[in-house]
This record gives structure tokens, sequence and C-alpha cells, in this order.
RNA sequence: GCGCUCAUAGCUCAAUUGGAUAGAGCGUUAGACUACGGAUCUAAAGGUUAGGGGUUCGACUCCCUUUGGGCGCACCA
């Protein structure tokens, strides 16, 4: 058990001897003068069984007083109890740690959660706009995997709707005379794309526009979809070319950022279910035409506003996208049936979850028990507060984001690395995703390209310089034969302050998996990796003489590497050997 | 019109979900060090938490209100 979990129960079985009883929290300090940790309950407590906090404190402390975890213990203010540990228990949980890395991190109980995440569109790039669906679900993937939690991820492509319409419509006015709009066409249909991956880049944005202005175009590319979603033979085969050439160049741009995916569904997977979702809910009386289209209430008895119905299908009869979305839920259930299920899409799109979520509660599609949870990002505005767009008013696509960083990371790069290319794409790739899990997952945010390519500060170049440099102190330490096998004694403030930090780890993945968010786990990296460089540069450690000192430093520096490190995966940055 | 959401240091963001004296990075200023890897380290200045009211031992956090942003509300996904 983890040094701060096992004074937390201590503490609880104090509360329970005293006759209280309260879900123990022990909080790093924000009084440091006054201690390294400190209990509020208290207060709480005070209300609960009417008596003075200070009465409740003292009673506890008294017990507290008995154990020998402590260099200090008071009583502040209205009844704050600050703890102060003493360097025997910190340096016998170094040592515990040191032996058994594993106790210093936070499991929870198995269970199956299905992630959605990525969620790119066919014939259509990545841009800034999937950047965080794409760097919050892997890493929301791997902080779950390293607790215990079995994970299933699916990029769900977007490649069902209106622009796959418009993009056949486009290539049909390109070349009207491929076989694959020729409904009396009964041959073989070619096996070769008739589309590479450079004309995709063009096509659907040149649709775009021409939807727009003509009526004639976006009426021509709605018929087109329909006849896709009803199985048109050609247009069937069209699509597939469509497809995996453009899947071609997602996964790589994917693959680049580190984010993987167990599943490479797309919408048209869930498409043989929506019939049987369509009758279920028929069935169940829940559904009914409204202006000719398909809908149906999701208001609930206890809402004191109005939620808009949910709409199934258009009045042309053709699919939408909640419609989708709930088929693809019962697709998920049946073949997977995990317990929770995690969107990881913009804010924007809340509404609609809230709508589809009732719906499949209400419908009993999904079970009572399963947990449907909407993890909204904030909004990637530029810096002028509106929408992001590069300055000619176009979308940024993440390759050019990729390269605009790297070409700032490349000038600081040592001449006498090999491969300096790879790291420099390495690193500016690290600089993103840190730059971009550091701010809370649900706050909107700013997109600033130039912050992106900042090196200084509070960024993945600076905690992966320092966890490099750690790494080649270690060893150092092992060509010269310098063994470290325990930690012996604590000299300094400054190692205490990080062996603190060290503690803080299993609270640290915990709130990060309660909220879901990462931006603790990215602003404690720092913090740690700070402390440690603060140590590093006031004591030297392989020429320190008193060898009981050196060897506890070594056994600090190992633990401080292998937590970044570990920590840094977890929001999917990879150390490198050499930077 | 209805609803959601946000407003914190010059800028970009935190704040353990109601706890003590609101913290970081950048920028600014002043410093440190024969470099165990200088992409380093330290310090200072910088705040009436948009304004006002309320709830209580205690409010950036909860409630009411004013102002100002962003977003969503029926056939796009």
């Amino acid at each position: 058990m983890s040094f701060i979990k096992l004074l937390e129960s201590e503490i609880s079985k104090i509360l329970v001897s005293l006759g209280y009883e309260d879900n123990v929290a022990l909080l790093v300090s924000n009084r440091p003068d006054l201690g390294d940790y400190q209990y509020n309950g208290c207060m709480k407590l005070s209300s609960i069984y009417k008596e003075k906090p200070i009465d409740i404190a003292n009673k506890i402390v008294e017990k507290l007083n008995q154990t020998n975890y402590f260099k200090s213990i008071n009583i502040a203010g209205p009844g704050f109890i600050n703890l102060s540990f003493s360097d025997e228990a910190l340096i016998e949980y170094m040592n515990e740690i040191f032996n058994n890395f594993e106790i210093n991190n936070y499991k929870v109980e198995k269970k199956l959660v299905f992630l959605d995440y990525g969620g790119a569109n066919i014939a259509k790039e990545l841009h800034v706009g999937h950047l965080r669906s794409a760097n919050i679900g892997e890493a929301l993937k791997r902080l779950l995997n390293n607790c215990g939690v079995k994970t299933i991820s699916d990029v769900h492509l977007g490649d069902w709707g209106t622009p796959m319409g418009l993009v056949m419509n486009e290539i049909k006015h390109m070349k009207p005379d491929l076989p694959y709009f020729d409904e009396n066409y009964d041959g073989v249909y070619p096996k070769e794309s008739p589309v590479t991956e450079s004309d995709l880049a063009y096509i659907y944005p040149m649709a775009s526009k021409k939807k727009k202005e003509s009526e004639t175009y976006a009426s021509e590319a709605r018929e087109l979809t329909q006849k896709l979603q009803n199985k048109d033979k050609g247009l069937i085969a069209l699509w597939k070319h469509i497809v995996n050439t453009s899947s071609i160049d997602i996964k790589r741009v994917y693959e680049d950022l580190g984010a993987s995916f167990d599943l490479w569904l797309g919408e048209s997977d869930a498409d043989p279910y929506i019939d049987e979702v369509l009758n279920l809910l028929d069935k169940k009386g829940l559904t009914y035409i409204s202006d000719g289209a398909l809908v149906m209430d999701v208001c609930e008895d206890e809402d004191k506003l109005e939620i808009p119905p949910i709409l199934l299908k258009k009045t042309d009869g053709s699919i939408l996208y909640a419609s989708t979305e709930m088929a693809t839920l019962y697709m998920r259930i049946k073949e997977y049936n995990p317990s929770e299920f995690w969107y990881i899409v913009d804010n924007r799109q809340e509404l609609h979850f809230k709508q589809v979520f009732r719906a499949a509660k209400k419908s009993g599609l999904v079970n009572e028990n399963v947990g449907l949870y909407f993890l909204g990002f904030g909004t990637m505005n530029g810096s002028d507060g509106k929408p992001f767009k590069t300055r000619d008013g176009g979308v940024m696509s993440l390759k050019s984001l990729i390269e605009l960083v790297k070409s700032e990371t490349i000038k600081k790069i040592n001449d006498n690395i090999t491969d300096k290319e790879a790291l420099a794409k390495d690193l500016a790739i690290a600089t993103i995703k840190y730059a971009d899990l550091l701010p809370n997952r649900s706050t909107d945010y700013i997109f600033d390209p130039i912050k992106f390519s900042d090196l200084n500060g509070k960024t993945a170049p600076y905690l992966l310089y320092s966890t490099v440099r750690m790494k080649s102190l270690l060893n150092k330490s092992l060509e010269e034969k310098i063994g470290y096998k325990k930690y012996n004694i604590l000299k300094t403030d400054l190692e205490r302050n990080v062996i603190l930090n060290l503690l803080e780890v299993p609270k640290v993945l915990e709130n990060s998996l309660n909220s879901k968010s990462l931006n603790e786990i990215a602003e404690y990296l720092y913090k740690l990796t700070n402390n440690y460089n603060n140590f590093y540069a006031s004591n030297k450690v392989l020429i320190e003489k008193d060898t009981k000192v050196r060897e506890s430093w070594l056994v600090l520096t190992e633990l401080v590497y292998k937590t970044n490190k570990m920590l840094l995966n977890i929001l999917g940055i990879t150390v490198p050997d050499k930077i």
C-alpha cells in the first residue's frame, strides 16, 4: 500500500475508535511552513457530531502521537491538523518502493472501458481540430491500463455521411465515365482506385465549396449519399476505394502522433444494426413522425427545462447522426459488453450526446448500470478567441503543425546526434502533446502554434532533457562501478522535497482517473522534475564523498527517473536515449 | 428567443471539487555556477479571482443579479 493511503487508513481507524466516520483524505499542505500534509476533516466532523472541531482534532492528534510516522504534528486555525513526516518513515518508504516500484502506483477494480476517440473523417485530412481527441483519448487509455483497467478503443471513422456523397459527386463530375456511376454496369469493377491520396487532398474542399455555391450540386450529392446508404453496388465499390486510400494517410498521422486503436471501425459498420435499433424503438412505442421526420422524445419528468427530441431519420428516409450513434452503441454492447463508455469529443457535441445517452437508456438499449460518459474537451480557438484559422483563413493540418514545431526544434539539437531529423520529429510531437495535455480537458482552449513551438519552461523538451540526464547519471554510476542498493540517510531539504513529491504519485493518478483529465499529471511532472533539478544543481551526486549519502542520492535519482518515464508514457510521450 | 458554458497576474493556464496566505510557465528585472549533460538553477516585482449582493466557522468554487465573451438548439456529422 502506498504511504499516504496507509496513513489515511490509520487515521480512519483512529476515527472509528473515537466514534467518528469519515472518508479520510490527506492533502499536500498548502502551508509548507506548518507541515508536509494536512487533514481538514475535523471541521466537517464538527458539524455532524456537534462538537468543536478543535476538540476532535485534539483527540485525533493524541492518538497519532502514539505512532512513529511523524516528526511533528500540530493543530492550526479552526482545526486543521498539520503533519510532518519523520525522516525514518520517509527513508523506509523510499526503500520499499525502490524494491517494489508498483507500491507507489494506483490500482482500481478490474472492469472494461470502451473508448471512442479519434473521429477522423474519410476523404478529409486530419487537422488541428482532431488533435485533442487523439491525445486525450490515447492518454486516458494508457492511464486506465496503468491502473489495471482493460480497454477497447475505436477510432470511429466518419465514413458514411453526407461528405461521402460530396466526394463521390466531385469524382463523378471529374470522371463521369467511370463504371461505378453506371447503374446498368454488370461487369467487374476495377481493382485500382480511381483516386489517389493527393487527389483526395483537394477533392473534398472543392466539393464542399461547390455545394455552397450550387443547390443542384448539393442535391446531387444528397442523392448519392442516399444511394450509397441503400447499398448501390457501384457506389459501394467506389466508396471502398475511397476509404482504403484515405485510411493510409490517416493511419500514418495517427501513428506519428502515437495514437493507436484496437478497432478501426466506422459509422458504416453500424449500418447493419440501424433497422434493428429503430424497430426496437418502434416496438416500445417511443418514436413518432414530426414534420415528416422520425423522432423520439428524451425529456424526463424531473427536467425543469425541455430537451429537444432526438432526430432519427430525415424526411427522405435517410439516416442521421443520432441513429448511427445509437446503432454503434448497440453493436458495441453486443460484441464487447463493456461496463463503461468514454466518448472523447468536442464540447460542442454535448447536447447531441445527452440526447443519445438518454434515448439509449430510456429504450433499454443500454442497461441502467452501464456508465455513459461524455468527456468533452474545450473548443479550439485562435488567439483572437474565434475558431482557429491559419493566416490565410484555412484549417491547419496536423502534418503542417508537426512540421512547424519540428523546424523550431531542430535548431536546438546538438550536432553530435546521429539522426537529427528523427529526434526532431519525436521531440516536436512530444512538445505538441504535452502542451495539449497541460490545460484542463474541459476548458476552452486557445490554439497557438507559437506556444506549441516553445521549447522553454513547462514543456516536453525540458522534461525529456532532464529525464535523459538522470538516466545518463545512472549509467555513469554503473560505468564507474558505483552500486546503489538502499536509501540510507536524508541529508538535504532539497532531496526531502523530491521525496515528498514522490509520495504524491498514487494520488495524482487517482485524481486524474476521477476527473478523466491529464492536466494534473502534466503539471505534476513539471513539479517533480523541477524539484529534482533544483536538488541536482546544488548537490554533486557522483562526486559526493560520503558513500552512504551518495548511495541514497542514486536511489532517489532512479526513483525519479522511473516515475518520469512511467508518467510520460501515460501521456503518450516516449523518453529518447539521447537528446 | 430558450439553453449550456466561460471570465483568475501583462500573456497562456492551475487551484486536490467548500479549506488556511489564490499557484505555475512565458515575459520583465536582478543574480548563481570550473559544465556528475547549461535545453541548468535561484530570487524579485506582478491579484479587490469581471462588478454587486447572499449562504457559513471559511467562497475562485455554491445561490441570486448585472456586464461581457464562446457555443448549442430538426433533417450536417
